[in-house]
DNA sequence: GTAACCGGTCACCTCAACGTAACCAATGAG
DNA sequence: CTCATTGGTTACGTTGAGGTGACCGGTTAC
């Protein structure tokens, strides 16, 4: 479309983006599938959560709850039960989240075996 | 939905997505941006690419494409000129994950402003 | 008495992603 | 002769995200 160098008011324009996809949170490893998750399942517990999102750690799962709760994207729940119990749900926000990064998931699972193949068929080439 | 212990075919499932997911390279921070700005943009040489996606640095730019290429994503045409020149550009697979990728850039475009409040509103209530 | 359950927190360490700076080859311009 | 241009590559250093394992509190079951 634009060679670039005739268009300055692309470098202005991309740099909001890169604030808001940073903004987005999605620059952390899990919360996608996080979001992923709670889209998919409604509420789910905190165990019940690193169950569904196999291999994160209790920490990182911890932050990563945190960050969204703070960006308002999830709701935490909490019931003074014994044992205690811990809701996360998303919010209506998170809900409007949830619609784009479900179609990402649906394109790496619709896609997956064209993006293997065509990774064998370079590191194929290259040897 | 299910309250996952209910539900033992989830776990393996989500299994699935979290490999594809990073199959599909989105765990690079500059990943998504590469792709946004070659599927708006068309095809893009090197510097112009890396203009664009302000604040990479080459060194990154070219891991970023050739991790690109190798996945079907993104195809690289040299020109045998000098000084060298060399174009980028989504192949038709790239164009597909460009879709899902610009609607999420669309939603943070959209819901930063939100975001941002219900960070600052958690923060002053923490205070 | 002690073990398990749940939802964390804390201290510590590692590794890979990222940034920086120097360098290169071939050519054309001044 | 020298500098700039283009598209990188290489060596090196840093930093922070993420992993690991120990621990906690209150209650119930063995």
């Amino acid at each position: 479309m634009w060679p670039l160098s005739q268009n300055p008011g692309w470098a202005a324009s991309t740099a909001i983006w890169s604030t808001r996809m940073s903004l987005a949170r999605l620059d952390n490893k899990w919360t996608a599938m996080v979001v992923i998750a709670l889209g998919r399942c409604g509420a789910l517990r905190f165990g019940g959560l690193r169950a569904t999102v196999e291999g994160i750690s209790a920490k990182v799962l911890t932050e990563t709850l945190r960050d969204l709760e703070r960006d308002g994207l999830v709701a935490r729940h909490e019931y003074a039960e014994m044992p205690p119990r811990v809701e996360y749900e998303l919010t209506d926000l998170g809900r409007t989240l949830h619609v784009p990064l479900q179609a990402l998931g649906r394109w790496a699972e619709e896609h997956a075996a064209e993006v293997l193949a065509a990774r064998e068929a370079y590191d194929a080439g290259c040897r």
